[in-house]
DNA sequence: TTATAAATCAAACGTTCATTTGTAATGAAC
DNA sequence: GTTCATTACAAATGAACGTTTGATTTATAA
């Protein structure tokens, strides 16, 4: 069965990848896991690099498609008011919530591995995922800038970045045991959701202070 | 050379360890770079394992050092007066930045390395890593609860985690090339601490919102 | 049924891995 | 000068790595 392998092997790419990372993840196991022989990866995919990036292509799609479209829904709907920024980043943050939604422990193990990703240096790697946020960046960028006149193109991207940065790393710790975030399941985590957007809303809404701020004694 | 070799091995561990990874790098890498015979990783620290602990301990003692110093004399100073939730939060973050002045590039690349440790997922490394930052959790923890009186201990917690989010991308972003970062150097970023500060202090004084919400349109 | 393509399989490829071994320098104490 | 613990070294260990091979099975179509 052609698709059953290649699906199975996507699927426990995703999680082995997510739980252990690439380098420490063997094609070994991940074919044991999928039950199904060790050629079959370099059969179907040609190698470990290129299936990593047919795991991201698999779910990576629809997360962006959904972040663009409510975007546009959003500045269609909002054309002759005020733009909210907290309903461009709850565009932003929410559709990665909804792939566990779509996919379970499976969706979540994927998102552990696109947190992980994000602390990926290999330029290689980096390159092709980053590659897949292109669509995004272009949209909410502008975007951004739009519902934050006041700040500079070098402050919003920075604070995207930490935005990102928050992102990435609760992503990896609600796949965690005892990374402190108590009993916090993603499949289930509105809370969470609506907790990181109100963080990052209020952290890209920061006001940038007086360059001769003297604060506080 | 007994203290040059294990410093040597030091230096390159962090290096490499923060360039590609824990699993991504060999320790035939590590020793070729430090130019020490294979042998000597196993010999003067046990294991590869152990290596990247020591690794941890050379620098991570007086980052902390330096949070909880900082802190308590904050705590001091401002006794009688108001607790400021910034001057708390650059206590926190501020540290990070000064091992970089302290040690150049070999400093940025232990920041990568730390940056790259908060998605690291095997066990044994993360509770060998985290414990390390117990005693900064145990001040910081009831300081943060002390200055934003009105949030549950669990909404502190998962902001905190938002913060370190932000703190660990960054670190690895400000090291890479192509990450969107602009020419930032950390070597030399004030601006850069100070735009974090500013997101993470409105990120954890953001007001939360009533039970029933009914925002927008 | 037969020809053709696709998929699976066991086995092996050469390489690299972390670690261990046994031996040779090194330097201080006696 | 001999002893002795420490450090350094080249060489080798067995295991695991990603990948390839060539035969074999399965599916498709003529």
């Amino acid at each position: 069965m052609d698709i059953e392998t290649k699906a199975r092997i996507l699927d426990s790419a995703e999680q082995l990848f997510g739980e252990y990372g690439f380098s420490a993840t063997s094609i070994r196991q991940i074919t044991n896991e999928a039950d199904v022989n060790i050629a079959a990866v370099n059969y179907h995919f040609g190698s470990k690099e290129e299936l990593l990036h047919a795991v991201f292509k698999r779910r990576v799609g629809p997360i962006n498609t959904e972040r663009v479209k409510t975007l546009l829904a959003l500045q269609e709907e909002t054309k002759d008011g005020e733009p909210d920024l907290e309903q461009v980043m709850r565009a932003f943050l929410e559709p990665c919530f909804h792939s566990t939604e779509w996919h379970g422990s499976q969706g979540a193990k994927f998102l552990q591995l696109v947190g992980r990703m994000h602390s990926e240096t290999n330029e290689q790697l980096r390159d092709a995922f980053f590659q897949l946020f292109d669509e995004v960046a272009q949209h909410f960028g502008p975007a951004f800038k739009h519902v934050l006149p006041h700040l500079s193109k070098e402050e919003i991207i920075w604070r995207v970045h930490f935005v990102i940065g928050s992102l990435a790393h609760i992503l990896v710790c609600t796949q965690m045991k005892n990374a402190g975030m108590g009993n916090v399941k993603i499949e289930r985590s509105d809370a969470l959701l609506d907790a990181l957007v109100q963080f990052c809303t209020a952290g890209m809404a920061a006001v940038v202070p007086t360059q001769t701020t003297v604060q506080s004694v």
